[in-house]
DNA sequence: ATAATATTGTTGTAAATGCAACATATTTTT
DNA sequence: AAAAATATGTTGCATTTACAACAATATTAT
């Protein structure tokens, strides 16, 4: 106990990385596993645009937390799937590119919404039910904060 | 409120990844800013690797969680600017490549501990410096957890 | 009015990453 | 003893990602 936590692998930081690069990994498995026809990212997109109809790119990605060049990209992946439509529109005069879901895409959403949510609830479960809620709510309120903290130019 | 909590992003998997991706970007940031000449994954491996003496290539990528191959490249550069040293030992009677920390490397890994500390401290302290030790300590049960579901074969 | 700045999206490029395949050597199985 | 499986590290490749530069348009400043 020479040093007490002045090590960056005892740090909220670092537990944080791991954590989540390990959540990555396995629902990276459930996707193959399940034969799901997208990326777990643009599931997220998605996840995202079907309740924020309406949204353009640039917002987008500043929900999804990615650069406006990669969620074009998504984007375009989703389109060509068929989950998504994109529409000239505009916002403060200016025209950009809207987007909403699809038929299509909202059937398949739910359909994987449901195999996920049952999938990863086992794995909540099995740690610590009662404090997930409270977890998850510091992890928003920790979030919210680092989001002031960070700069992010999109 | 039709649909209760069965949408991706209202998970506790989704919040993980937003926090971590911030988390992720606030570090970047800040090792430009202080001029550190290590990217955020060698300074996680050099403390890894200054806790765990000798430890050999495919145990330090198990608890970096990264592949065999990326942790192999990670060391080069380590190694190359004279941070780790590499040796050849057994191991289980089976030839490996161990290593650890140089001076110089013990050096630079408490210098960048320090300033890095201190700023990121800043951040957690305005969070809810009461909750953070426990969201921490759930956080590492939760891994502990996945740990145990994700397959991971390095 | 003209110039400077800001918004939005796309393209190009370099770096990071994971995965598969390979090479060696050792252990285990048959 | 031979064959199959395992452990370890490296190389090659395809994917993902971020960042910078660009293009087009609209707003703001001079």
């Amino acid at each position: 106990m020479k040093e007490c936590k002045l090590h960056y692998t005892d740090s909220i930081h670092y537990e944080l990385e791991q954590t989540s690069r390990l959540m990555k990994k396995l629902t990276n498995q459930l996707f193959a596993k399940l034969e799901i026809g997208l990326t777990m990212d643009e599931y997220a997109a998605l996840d995202t645009v079907s309740v924020n109809a309406g949204i353009c790119q640039r917002d987008l990605a500043k929900l999804i937390l990615r650069d406006r060049a990669n969620t074009g990209r998504i984007l375009d992946s989703l389109e060509q799937k068929g989950f998504i439509t994109r529409f000239i529109d505009t916002k403060n005069n200016r025209l950009v590119r809207k987007m909403g879901i699809t038929e299509i895409g909202l059937k398949e959403l739910d359909m994987i919404n449901k195999k996920v949510k049952e999938y990863l609830e086992g794995v909540t479960k099995k740690v610590n039910p009662a404090d997930v809620e409270k977890v998850q709510e510091a992890l928003r309120s920790f979030r919210i904060e680092l989001e002031k903290t960070v700069e992010f130019n999109i």
